[in-house]
DNA sequence: TTGTACGCGTTATCAA
DNA sequence: TTGATAACGCGTACAA
């Protein structure tokens, strides 16, 4: 059943059926009425491969994940989906792993299937330098700010990263902690993770705590890197009191090395998240974080890319704003904990 | 970037390039070389819109989820893009609300984007018996099971909810407790909420427990749902002392409502969860649960879909085994806990 | 082993 | 207001 056979059975040509159907001016009534007629009785559904070939690209909107145990991602695609939805985009996703070359998948699917736009959730930009200029649609970038790559067709939508982090470290010094290991993603890699690495170089600086990189280990954003994260982090400085994670899952990965090493959150160690995730609340200890704020940047991120396949405005780049959750699972340092005493021995 | 510019730019005609880039025989090596050379120097990908024109086959494989929070979810859905990934077919994920129509739903997707096969993650047998009839293509229900429908279209993977819930309940029994509260999905329309609340049943009738069904709450199956039904069934009935919950996700916001109320899991309360969520085993108390294989479900999922599409064999229905895992959320009954006796005042 | 030429179903252009 | 026709990019008989 093609617009032809329609065509035939209702006495109009092919071009007008296809009018009828794009609902187009210069129509007569008439032949509106009858086409339509004839559509619906052979339920009949326009060949949307035949229409993307002709029209050179498709009506969706591809969103490249990566790294899929990152729940603040999840949420995030949750609520771009549900946006998106009422624009009548199909809405493709694709995750690649951590440590896939998401900006050649991007390439691999605009010449596959043409999307009008792209949104990425996380990335990296070293990628984005090397071949983001193949890429011709417009395109966001979350979680990691395309600023200063300077790229037309990339926006970005961010969270200030160096300052919430910034934050995170204050808190915990302001609860007496000197001692702060840090759970972090790929600071040479990963824009975010580099961001935050840099707020708490900041915060330390201030307070002239040495920026030892001993008490740095890097990990992939997940439970069980954030699990194995912390048992290198406790073999290599057994005397930290304190940790601040990159991501609330790493966070929640890391709980469960320090309890499983027979330590207690927050008594022994302290821990702060990032991220916001809802299950940072549900958790014992609640879970201290900074929240980003998953649905504006969604928001954003799809006002942006909207806007940029109109062809209105040129590349934004945004910094939504965070908040500072208290929670329970950061403490301040007694000094004289029995703990501590017996881990000097 | 057609496939004419590679036959150009490689010296060879269209033909020999569309054979060497779908891996037909009858090409020289050297052919071969030569065209995959300039192929990847130009980053050239087949458009894949024309390939389904001329095909006749269409845009890929849909995914329509019912119901985002569900952790469960989220973790088949990745094993699903990865493996659907290798096969070539593009991924569409559409996410409904829980009380959405997931079938009105699919029945959009097949008249816009015509995809191969549709995967239900989740699904309402009222809403298939009342509209599945208008949907052609192939289709495969998850943790649902679509035998007693009996669409030739439709197979379907599962756990065997009734069984695994009469195992938790088991395991309840076992501990000492009798007076168990169950937090569900809503039994007259979740299919698989329905087959857990009746396997809770027959254990019920097993120990001759009363099925009271005002130790039952209706949920969806969220956090915050968790919570406020757990906070209904405490109001309802304060002296139960274990709680059956039908999700992962449901059990967490159940344990936080518990502690809220300032009793402890397991001491006061033992909670067993649904579904073997990873997070669960990061949890204190790690989550007692029912492991959904969530692997082999996907796995199995994918492996009917495309037979079906191929046109190989009818409608299959397949129960997938799942494995109990006992963690700390349940602990045996004490009947002289001081708790307790003060509760009875 | 390789190339030519046609058709897949649609939309856009132009002429009627 | 309509219709004939030429693309869109690819796969594949068929011919070489």
């Amino acid at each position: 059943m093609t617009i032809k056979d329609i065509a035939r059975e209702s006495g109009y040509g092919a071009a007008t059926v296809s009018r009828v159907l794009n609902g187009q001016p210069n129509v007569s009534e008439e032949a509106k009425n009858k086409i339509m007629d004839v559509v619906r009785r052979n339920n009949f559904h326009v060949n949307s491969n035949a229409r993307r070939l002709k029209q050179h690209s498709s009506t969706g909107i591809a969103v490249v994940v990566k790294g899929s145990k990152n729940m603040l991602f999840s949420s995030i695609l949750e609520r771009l989906q549900s946006l998106l939805a009422k624009t009548g985009y199909a809405f493709l996703i694709n995750y690649v792993d951590e440590s896939a070359d998401e900006v050649l998948e991007a390439l691999r699917i605009c010449g596959e299937l043409r999307p009008e736009g792209i949104i990425f959730l996380g990335g990296d930009h070293e990628n984005f330098k090397r071949s983001f200029g193949g890429i011709g649609v417009p395109c966001v970038l979350l979680t990691s700010s395309a600023k200063e790559l300077g790229f037309p067709n990339l926006s970005s939508v961010t969270t200030d990263d160096a300052f919430a982090a910034e934050c995170a470290i204050d808190h915990l010094v302001s609860l007496g902690h000197r001692n702060i290991g840090i759970l972090g993603g790929y600071v040479e890699k990963s824009y975010p993770a580099a961001r935050r690495y840099m707020g708490c170089v900041r915060a330390f600086e201030r307070y002239s705590i040495p920026a030892d990189r001993s008490r740095v280990v890097a990990s992939k954003f997940s439970l069980t890197d954030g699990y194995s994260a912390m048992e290198r982090l406790l073999d290599k400085r057994p005397d930290i009191t304190a940790v601040f994670a990159m991501s609330d899952v790493t966070a929640i990965g890391a709980i469960r090395a320090i309890r499983d090493r027979g330590l207690r959150v927050p008594e022994d160690i302290s821990v702060i998240g990032f991220d916001g995730i809802e299950l940072g609340s549900y958790l014992t200890p609640k879970l201290t974080t900074v929240r980003q704020d998953g649905e504006a940047i969604a928001a954003r991120s799809v006002s942006l890319l909207l806007d940029a396949i109109r062809g209105e405005g040129g590349p934004a780049h945004e910094v939504i704003p965070f908040r500072f959750f208290v929670g329970e699972s950061a403490k301040p340092l007694e000094l004289e904990s029995p703990l501590l005493s017996e881990r000097a021995d």
